[in-house]
DNA sequence: TGCCAGGCCCTCTTTAGGGCCTT
């Protein structure tokens, strides 16, 4: 039932790796449940560092703000709880699955979640899309949002918007009764010109 | 927006280079 049961995850972070040292500042995860967001989960988390000013223009999140949020490490066990053994999505997934990763091994915790990218799998589907950031694919697909971008529960959320938009356009384009998580996932890993090919492979 | 990374993917490729995405 991978299809229709999932979290979407998004994190802010300090900067690009958590092998330099960098940190998870907030996290937004929206589950999904054929294919409708069912809850939800937020937290800033305290890194303990200054944030640069260039992560604070570019989400929003000041260092005041991150003062008072709890740890990084209260905020895992709550969201390791809200997540459970669901398979995973995020756009551009090794982003997201590396931090994830390095925060939980924080914790002596591995990940035994599925992990897919609807980046990549955008990247199949849509191959025409001006670009295949998430802000420019919500536009693509006219997703309705609140037009808060960069912060965790918003790019969520859009993400969400997007894969359950691009599970409906795979049943329309390929007549699928359903699409399943492995679906999704596999497609993204897929050679671009055998994507009919790959996708032929699931028509009854 | 940066330039500190890394996986993916294209091509003027495979004995490599560079753009795309994420913060």
């Amino acid at each position: 039932m991978g299809a229709c049961n999932i979290i979407v995850i998004d994190f802010e972070t300090t900067g690009l790796s958590p092998h330099y040292g960098d940190r998870t500042i907030e996290v937004g995860a929206v589950h999904v449940a054929n294919n409708r967001i069912v809850d939800q989960y937020q937290s800033l988390m305290n890194p303990e560092v200054r944030i640069s000013n260039f992560i604070a223009d570019y989400t929003g999140i000041s260092n005041k703000m991150l003062s008072k949020a709890p740890k990084i490490k209260e905020v895992m066990e709550q969201l390791r709880s809200f997540i459970g053994h669901l398979p995973l999505v995020a756009h551009n997934a090794s982003f997201d699955s590396r931090f994830l990763d390095s925060e939980m091994d924080r914790l002596n915790h591995k990940r035994d979640n599925e992990f897919a990218c609807s980046m990549l799998t955008a990247r199949r589907l849509y191959p025409d899309a001006p670009n295949h950031k998430l802000e420019t694919l919500v536009q693509y697909k006219r997703i309705v949002t609140d037009g808060t971008h960069h912060r965790a529960l918003a790019d969520a959320t859009m993400a969400a918007h997007l894969w359950i938009n691009m599970i409906a356009d795979i049943k329309e384009m390929y007549e699928l009764p359903e699409v399943p998580f492995t679906l999704m996932q596999r497609l993204g890993k897929v050679p671009k010109k055998k994507v009919d090919e790959f996708m032929a492979k699931f028509r009854t």
